[in-house]
DNA sequence: TATATTTACAACCGAATGGTTTCTTAAATA
DNA sequence: TATTTAAGAAACCATTCGGTTGTAAATATA
């Protein structure tokens, strides 16, 4: 079980999930008539979304309400982030250039 | 096939690769040397990065260099950026908490 | 030219993945 | 209480994945 948010995130169901349930917590019922697979099959997506924590349940007597966890997804931004600095140095440099582009011509 | 950026970058592997590659261009075996597996696996991972558009190729006579495209990790960033609208937001709902509180006080 | 080096490609293998069907449990309702 | 409904769990299956070994092609070097 490998089991973590980069693997989660992987598939596009699951992405899909996130995207309904960031809106309002769901029912895997609710979830499952979005997509064209069993509710079996949802369940099991959602188990993995839970596993690493991107989810959280809350039950309601005999249903249970999937709302997304958002502070987890900071995870992913944090790793992407290192890279978002990257290319904004890169647009800097391009903006070096043209200021220097600039300082020429005056 | 599936080969898209989010199952690319759902390895740890190729996460690292994507890491060392992101500083500087590097051939395969250069790459190679920092894991623990076979040339011929990371060969492979390179493919499936190439694949996705991750990386891009520089032919120097019998050597390959990989380096990272930065542009196409701007995809992840907007998929992720959504979500992060979404932290802001709920900050912000509890920063108009703060304020009203302090609003009752005064 | 013969040999070594760098790399890609193909075939194969065990494990994981995403899906289905079937079954069980628990809560709501007739 | 009997029946329906919501959901998880287990067993199974085809496909994909990440890895290996072996082979082929192309460039560099002796």
């Amino acid at each position: 079980m490998r089991r973590d948010i980069f693997q989660a995130i992987a598939d596009p169901t699951r992405r899909a999930i996130i995207g309904l349930i960031a809106l309002q917590a769901m029912t895997p019922n609710a979830i499952a008539e979005n997509f064209n697979t069993t509710r079996q099959a949802v369940s099991k997506h959602l188990r993995i979304l839970t596993e690493c924590e991107l989810v959280i349940q809350q039950q309601q007597g005999r249903e249970i309400y999937y709302s997304l966890q958002l502070e987890k997804m900071k995870e992913i931004d944090e790793w992407i982030s290192q890279y978002r600095e990257m290319w904004k140095a890169s647009f800097n440099q391009l903006d070096n250039v043209l200021s220097t582009m600039k300082g020429q011509k005056k």
